[in-house]
DNA sequence: GAATTGATGTGAAACAAATCACAAAAAACA
DNA sequence: TGTTTTTTGTGATTTGTTTCACATCAATTC
């Protein structure tokens, strides 16, 4: 039985995203070259890891030289596909939509939401900017602004269904706050984000290290902690 | 030099909850028992990961008999100190704060918010419920509720500051949702949840699957999506 | 009650990821 | 110009995780 993913992102990509997090806050800094030891320290991994994460995703430096910060970020914004804007969709206008409708973090790196959808009536209203449709425009939105990619909000019991519009719609990657597992065909992404998970994750860490040594066997968790 | 984690969460733990999700639900149908191959067929994973997975954890079946859906629930309740209420403390409430502390599943894994903060004089009032307090009340909760785990839901620009003063008053575990990495003793544990990150990645397989052979190349992708 | 069947549980093997170690290249300096 | 220094880039090694293979046990069948 071959096993199917729960979780998409591998482990260098998501340093890639915690590098370039950080070479942006040394550009505004007036910083404009780094070394890999410079990444590795702000970033709290090995610049062995740092250059080997670079050389898988084909990001070269300069020999004695470092690398340039305004190379590596359009280098990255290339890998990202961050030069175009990325419309998405959001369904599901409740608390969790509502917040993420509201982040602004997404418009700065071109992750633009460019409607949501619920099929509460009530919600169907211009909230925060973005517009809120029926489902029932879907289509129309998905094919007008070549949609890929979709956050689902909805509650659980929904989140198949939609999912499953979603897709014959032509989306092929999401990312799902519903403690649910999405089947889908393998060809479509999915991530999902499961809010519960990651602090209940927290609680037991927590207990575990009271329990081992009164809040002090650091052996034991930087095990546990690795990755 | 050392490297320091990011992601706390082993695979084999968030596996565990994948599970355990699946027997809640199983349960609630009337079924019984299991076998390693339900959870696995259910879960994506398979039947040797799931039986791995529970011998690390010290979860017994019965020979030929699977596994008995209480005492498993059971076992992990224990596991995850769920038999006990956990009290957790929220900072910030802003767009994400708010969702978070409407959010009714944390209540229903035994993860109670009992009060949340912030510094915005016209937001400390009772919202959803949950008291919000200024932050000079933050020791005082704390310490009445017996607080270890806390939710930072604040701007980049004050996490360090409340991650800060949160460790101070004897917290050991935070949820962080501001995208910074915030520097603590390697005693406290973090876990960072990057709402940017997960759905940039998203974008990035989408776009990388189109590019490499239009949607079609899943042996590509399989590569990439393990973990 | 012996033989068969169908599951668990776990060492061994295969695979994947991280770390190490060092050659190569470029800058600095003598 | 040659030597030293410094940092990259990447094979080799180590460490960690998943999959495989099978011994083990318990239920079922004959
Ligand atoms: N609120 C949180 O902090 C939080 C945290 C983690 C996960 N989640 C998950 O996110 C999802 C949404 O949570 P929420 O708190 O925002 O719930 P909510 O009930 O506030 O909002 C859900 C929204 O989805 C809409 N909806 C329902 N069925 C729909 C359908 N078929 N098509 C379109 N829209 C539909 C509803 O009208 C509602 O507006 C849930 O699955 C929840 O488990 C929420
Ligand atoms: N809104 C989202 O969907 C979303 C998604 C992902 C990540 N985040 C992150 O979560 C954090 C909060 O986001 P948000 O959208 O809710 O922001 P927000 O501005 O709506 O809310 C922030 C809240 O924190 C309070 N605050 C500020 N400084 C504080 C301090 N020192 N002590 C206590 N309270 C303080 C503010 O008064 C405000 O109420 C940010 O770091 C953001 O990047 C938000």
């Amino acid at each position: 039985m071959k096993q199917i993913t729960k979780n998409i992102i591998k482990n260098s990509l998501k340093r890639i995203f915690l590098y370039r997090a950080c070479l942006v806050r040394l550009k505004l800094m007036g910083v404009e070259k780094v070394f890999s030891y410079t990444l590795a320290n702000e970033t709290g991994v090995t610049s062995d890891q740092v250059r080997k994460d670079f050389s898988e995703f084909c990001i070269k430096g300069n020999k004695r030289g470092g690398y340039n910060i305004n190379d590596l970020l359009e280098k990255m914004e290339k890998l990202f596909h961050r030069n175009k804007d990325n419309n998405i969709v959001l369904i599901g206008m409740g608390n969790m939509g509502l917040a993420l409708s509201k982040y602004s973090k997404f418009v700065q790196r071109h992750m633009n939401i460019v409607a949501t959808f619920d099929i509460d009536p009530f919600k169907q209203k211009m909230r925060s900017g973005i517009p809120v449709y029926s489902m029932s425009r879907l289509k129309e939105i998905i094919d007008r602004f070549s949609v890929k990619v979709a956050i689902v909000a909805v509650p659980e019991i929904s989140a198949q269904e939609v999912t499953d519009e979603l897709i014959r719609h032509g989306i092929s990657g999401i990312v799902n706050f519903a403690p649910v597992l999405l089947k889908v065909s393998p060809d479509v992404i999915i991530n999902n984000v499961n809010l519960c998970d990651e602090l209940e994750s927290v609680i037991y860490y927590v207990h575990k290290q009271i329990k081992v040594n009164g809040l002090k066997n650091l052996e034991l968790l930087y095990r546990d902690m690795k990755y």
